[in-house]
DNA sequence: TGTAGTAACGAGTGAACTTC
DNA sequence: GAAGTTCACTCGTTACTACA
């Protein structure tokens, strides 16, 4: 097995191959650097509904969430965007300003019966992310999964774990110590690996494949009656992509199957 | 044939539950 | 008690079924 290095440029190079992840970033950047020109409240509703959108945050299910964020982004420092910028990077070296805290663990939106609904620490991470030009960790629940894993694979002197990495705060922290131990210094490097693990453990392949090596890829299973053969388990779907990973024609994914399959 | 109703699916989150 | 896993929530879309 490689150094860790080489499987974040591998899964850099694999996203960024024309691939619709890569695209869709490209669109919620531009939308950022056209709503920056006239920066107010309507330009943070509509870069938060662009980034739910395309990553599927489900804010907009929840009643008066997106309006909620909005605002509270908008009170930290008013028209400062700038101000906004720096905050989140510095935040992301070393997690101690309580303003920017209190925005990640305040609650946002409500339930159908009017009752407060939670925290949105991954939509703000992923809004964080795009303000910064990628120097801020996205925080989600693939990041969150698979973190760990490759802390005990690489690191064993580290023990993370799922719960430990709840909060944004150890989150980050523990997100910089894998940033000094495995010299990947570059967070959007650290995004494309954490994430391409995630997808593919979870066997979920409609963002890493173009549209049409996911056909291709689906037909041939067809071709050869795989769907029929066995059993598949909807719960389980990440053992049926590594098992058939060899059926894919992108050389790279397959390289980064053999990787993701160390990951237990 | 057209309409209405039902079920399944997608995705990420937070709460609740189970296991060690 | 900590860690890990499962489940409910949310609702638009699509596919399917039942009925007029």
């Amino acid at each position: 097995m490689k150094d860790l290095i080489y499987y974040a440029d591998l899964a850099k190079s694999i996203l960024e191959d024309e691939k619709k992840y890569f695209h869709d970033k490209k669109i919620i950047k531009k939308i950022f650097e056209l709503t920056s020109k006239n920066y107010d409240i309507h330009a943070i509703i509509s870069r938060l509904t662009i980034i739910d959108s395309y990553y599927s945050t489900q804010m907009n299910k929840r009643y008066f969430g997106i309006e909620d964020i909005a605002n509270k982004i908008w009170e930290l420092y008013g028209n400062n965007e700038k101000k906004v910028e720096t905050a989140f990077i510095e935040f992301a070296e070393s997690p101690s300003n309580e303003i920017i805290l209190s925005l990640f663990n305040d609650n946002y939106g409500i339930k159908k019966d009017g009752e407060e609904y939670g925290k949105a620490i991954s939509l703000i991470s992923k809004y964080a992310y795009f303000q910064t030009n990628f120097k801020f960790p996205i925080y989600d629940n693939l990041a969150r999964k698979v973190l760990p894993k490759i802390f005990k694979l690489y690191f064993t002197n580290v023990k993370i774990t799922m719960k430990s990495i709840e909060n944004i705060k150890n989150y980050i922290n523990a997100i910089n110590i894998f940033k000094s131990n495995s010299r990947i210094n570059d967070y959007n490097k650290i995004d494309n690996l954490l994430w391409l693990t995630g997808k593919i453990r979870e066997g979920n392949l409609s963002l890493i494949l173009k549209k049409d090596e996911y056909i291709d890829f689906v037909n041939t299973l067809k071709s050869k009656k795989i769907f029929e053969k066995e059993e598949i388990n909807k719960d389980d779907k990440s053992s049926f992509v590594l098992k058939w990973s060899d059926l894919l024609k992108d050389e790279k994914i397959i390289e980064f199957c053999e990787f993701v399959r160390n990951i237990k």
